[in-house]
DNA sequence: CTGCTTGCAAAGGCTTTGCAGAACA
DNA sequence: TGTTCTGCAAAGCCTTTGCAAGCAG
């Protein structure tokens, strides 16, 4: 997994309001996790947030980072991203889009909604409803 | 993971055939393995697999059909479906369709490719190329 | 206070690997 | 006989869990 370019963490006031606004207790080590989520929107496996959390010298467990992103993701806060067996990627983009895949870097790259259109979207079977779709393209480096 | 339907395997010397036409050496165990991904077009994990060749009788270790099933991706005779975050799946399907994915049980079902029409795919970044366009339905059991 | 959270370490589940013996050409 | 393949067990990796201590309100 390639390291994640650090940049500036989402200041703390507006996690902490994101976060109630979500029914979420803001605790110290859930509006650290999010302020490296949701300053801006990235695709991020919870190996390289534990990393990013880290190195801006918060102690934050393993434990407590899958539980957030659990928790995120059961609020509706992230979507989680299943592209690759290795590791589940965490989307901090709500809105609705597609991604490229590209195998070689294991990078995730948004396709907005409106760059893709599906037409005749068939309907879920007797018994289920339908909870997203989700479009991937995967790509790999060009071979030359 | 739940059964799967046991049918009847596929013929020995249709399977013999077709691994030969992709340069797989022809194996018992090959053959065994692929007796029963062929049989007919189906979804199935490792462990599945793993299940219905032990049943019917043949030691297969794990490790044996894990490389199998690594073998036939890489020749193009199956494709994995990267679904469910505890497990990958193989589509015995090698024709272009997407897929129903039922969170709750686990199961796949096939969307014919003609049933679903993608307008305006985007083009794979610079220096990269696009190697399969996947769509995933993911759908659940009914609330009622 | 009382219940929710955290952290540690261990466990779990899927998949891969190392290596010796077996099969195949 | 040399190469490829198989099987076993162990290792690896990501993720979850159990439980005692800590924090929020």
């Amino acid at each position: 997994m390639n390291a994640i370019h650090p940049h500036r963490p989402a200041p703390r006031q507006g996690i902490v309001e994101l976060l109630q606004a979500h029914d979420i207790v803001p605790t110290q080590q859930r509006v650290e996790i999010a302020r490296w989520l949701f300053s801006e929107p990235r695709h991020l496996c919870a190996e390289q947030l534990i990393g990013l959390v880290g190195e801006a010298g918060c102690r934050v467990s393993k434990a407590t980072v899958y539980n957030t992103l659990g928790l995120f993701v059961g609020r509706g806060l992230v979507r989680e991203l299943i592209v690759d067996p290795e590791r589940v990627f965490y989307d901090t983009s709500t809105h609705h889009h597609h991604h490229f895949f590209n195998v070689d870097t294991s990078e995730l790259i948004d396709i907005p909604e409106e760059a893709l259109a599906i037409a005749h979207l068939p309907e879920a079977p007797l018994g289920t409803e339908t909870t997203g779709v989700q479009v991937i393209i995967r790509i790999r480096n060009s071979r030359q």
